[in-house]
DNA sequence: TAATAAAGTTAGGCTTACCTAAAACATAAA
DNA sequence: TTTATGTTTTAGGTAAGCCTAACTTTATTA
């Protein structure tokens, strides 16, 4: 399995199992996010298909098999183990995690990931708040929602930031809403497209944008 | 700079500066250690020529440029502050180190060897008792040696094994002779290609071959 | 010194993962 | 329903890094 190969079949299962919107991922889209070009995603689908790994049929749905979840999950476990690593221990901070782990995920050894993982005391969570599959690929459900959601008055903490690879991470590494932080909301005031957020002492402004990047758990 | 390119730098370093007998690496012998054939390894020669990391005649002998030497030091340097993290934080031994390594040196990211550098306590030697290049591409001199040219009645501490993926290498963590362990030889007992060795409590046979594995410090 | 062996090189091919350009199809708007 | 727009697929091509087979040069040994 290549580096190239499994990252395909990352992306295809965060398109098909992770999404807020639940539409099916495309030839395009697919291309856009893995920066090549949609003739390309379709030499690789073909590749993917004839090794069992997704099943779609000619400009139809495109769904990882079994085989192919399988892998997508174990390399997304290994992201966001390494993420973990990187934010914990070597004191990466939001923004600077994912480009680093996005060449981690792709080490083979199966012993590796499972010491990482004791390192780590086995973490559920990574420094975005997505959850991290286990040993087993289970993956635990959280009741996180996006900071956007949260109405005037709701008390709830910081829980991570979306996993993207946005500008917005380093805005908000500099705003110092660290994880796990114990940061409540205790006032909202609402401009045009804007929030004022009062966290404990702290006055924030967050725009709707960066709003939807947090993700926050209520309490 | 690719995973391949890495590679043939690193491994031309190794047998240009980091072997007890100094003869010039020739093509098959690379291709030998790569796992290549030697058309493969000329291929490549002729490519890092013309990106003048390496700098060699037709027939003639193959020599590291100042910028192909600091990319191939960068790289030991990656590989060896690898093998450390891997034996002292997630408890591999020995012979498990290198293979692993062998796929996290190529991992791009000058903070990340910085931060792994630190939170290592910059650590001038790796488990093998290789020295670790610092950031600046200075590598520390030591004066340890074989323990196969330790004679009968010598002291020493025994401080790493050769970097090589032989089947020694279990062999040896299987002994118990672990880094620093404060281990001195008492006496030796020579049979033919083989010596009793007793550290300390331990009696220990050691073969000839075993012994030219096992780095040591005199005390 | 000539014959033989070993090492280095060249030529031509293969696979992977990408590309551009053009054709086939699907969807939305007129 | 036809047209316009966008998406998916095909065809043909490129570069990296490997290969085999044949050839050239250097080293060794008779």
């Amino acid at each position: 399995m290549s580096f190239a190969e499994e990252n395909y079949l990352k992306v295809l299962y965060q398109l098909s199992y992770e999404r807020v919107d639940r539409k099916d991922a495309g030839t395009s889209e697919l291309a856009l996010i893995l920066k090549v070009k949609p003739a390309s995603v379709n030499d690789m689908l073909k590749k993917l298909k004839e090794k069992k790994y997704v099943d779609n049929k000619k400009y139809g749905k495109i769904s990882l098999t079994k085989k192919g979840k399988e892998v997508a999950i174990n390399v997304l476990r290994k992201h966001r183990l390494w993420e973990t690593f990187l934010y914990e221990k070597l004191d990466f901070n939001w923004a600077e995690v994912h480009d680093v782990a996005e060449q981690l995920e792709h080490i083979q050894s199966k012993k590796l990931v499972k010491k990482l993982d004791k390192f780590l005391s086995f973490p559920r969570f990574d420094p975005h708040g997505d959850p991290i599959p286990n040993e087993k690929g289970e993956i635990v459900k959280t009741n996180r929602v996006l900071l956007s959601s949260i109405k005037k008055g709701d008390f709830f903490r910081v829980v991570g930031v979306k996993d993207l690879s946005s500008d917005f991470l380093q805005y908000i590494d500099d705003l110092k809403i660290r994880i796990n932080s114990e940061i409540i909301l205790e006032d909202i005031q609402e401009f045009d497209k804007t929030r004022l957020l009062y966290f404990n002492e702290n006055k924030v402004r967050i725009s709707k944008e960066v709003s939807d990047c947090i993700f926050v758990l209520p309490l």
